[in-house]
DNA sequence: TGTTTTGATTGATATTTGTCAATGAAGGGG
DNA sequence: CCCCTTCATTGACAAATATCAATCAAAACA
């Protein structure tokens, strides 16, 4: 089960979001109040969609997957989600609703600051505020790409996608154990199970990567950027 | 081509965004000195992705279609604006980049403000700066609801979904003449223009619609609300 | 008015993708 | 150490979907 973690005070939180950076430290100290960390182990569910938004997640250490039930007992993953990343979504700051699922894939531990708090800071900090419109717009953009990325391109491309995903962003290595299932490689390219396991077999006889079990390497990264390009 | 129009004030513009009711006087009256109006014909392009983001487009009447070109000479249509929806995208106080392409269904009149005089009326009023928040996040749950909907549902399910968003949405009818072709429905729903078109006819022979070019009447919602969900 | 162009429609076919079922492999608990 | 569960894998098959080609209708055009 989760639990609670001592903490120390986010002025000298090492797992500081850069964002926290442009607060002063009297804004940080309110934080500081109004805010809790816990721990969880994999699997464990940190926020379930259509619950109440009442604080907003920062991910200290561990990785998360940010997702969906949608139709047929399918899941579709977002994105997956490291630290310093916030978690909040489209109800903060208007129904207060959350609008996704997120689950630790590792132990995991999560800052929880309440959305009031964190309202007050976009509110006092213009230039917090202004970052913070940035980073909704990037998660924005992100979606419009995979609308994109996902209806357009074939199984191959989706694959290829999702392994470039994994190497260049959440694990920035082209060597990588990776955390998540074959059926959340899945969940994350708009495909079923048995599909990715396939796609990911042909790329390895085709030696554009390795892979045992969930060690991965990516062998031949152009390969698969041409991959994704051509659908 | 497009053209000039001669433009009111904003201070007593009857095409206004409820956002801007929020302004002060003086406020609007410094929008109203750094912006202009154009008049655009069907089929004109109105915001070209990958081009720079100088204003911020408000649409005044007609519908314009937001979309990107995808993969394999492909469209995809993020949705359909009509007044009095603004037109900023991801790039907006980020990089002025534009992220997807605007083109106008019909005779359409936006107004453009420089993105500049919009970045300071976010900053000087907070009430302004809350609602664009919300805007910018709901734009997030569509997009996120269009990913589920158009990864996960057969094309039953995704053609009853625009229809359903054509009557709710846009024209708010169950009768309405559609400003999109074919194609532009295949390319909101991501599938190829013929299996739109035998979809549509499907419907028609099922008596949940009639359609007669692009007369449509929505008969029985209730059915194309249940082919949505079963997928 | 003939001609051209564009978009809509239809049928036949090939491709892509999911589903189902069976098997294997790994890890946890008693 | 064995049972049980979960996840990964594979093959066979069915369903969904795109593509291609042909036709048709309406609009634009000269």
């Amino acid at each position: 089960m989760a639990q609670f973690v001592n903490t120390t005070f986010c002025s000298n939180c090492n797992h500081q979001s850069s964002m926290f950076k442009l607060l002063t430290k009297d804004e940080l100290e309110g934080l500081n109040k109004r805010r809790h960390e816990v721990r969880f182990n994999p699997g464990e569910m940190i926020f379930k969609e259509g619950g109440a938004l009442t604080h907003i997640g920062c991910i200290t250490s561990g990785i998360v997957k940010v997702y969906t039930e949608g139709f047929n007992n399918r899941n579709f993953i977002f994105y997956l989600l490291k630290p310093t990343s916030l978690i909040g979504g489209p109800g903060f700051m208007d129904n207060n609703r959350l609008y996704y699922s997120v689950a630790a894939l590792t132990n995991v531990t999560a800052c929880f600051i309440e959305v009031d708090a964190m309202a007050d800071v976009i509110k006092s900090n213009n230039r917090f505020a202004t970052e913070m419109f940035k980073m909704i717009n990037r998660k924005a953009s992100i979606y419009m790409d995979k609308l994109v990325s996902l209806t357009q391109k074939q199984m191959h491309g989706r694959i290829a996608d999702t392994l470039l995903y994994l190497s260049d962003i959440v694990y920035e290595s082209n060597k990588f154990t990776a955390d998540v299932s074959r059926q959340d490689i899945a969940d994350l390219s708009a495909m079923s199970k048995e599909s990715s396991i396939r796609i990911i077999k042909e790329f390895k006889d085709a030696d554009y990567i390795s892979c045992d079990g969930n060690d991965f390497i990516i062998k031949d990264a152009e390969a698969l950027k041409k991959v994704s390009q051509t659908g």
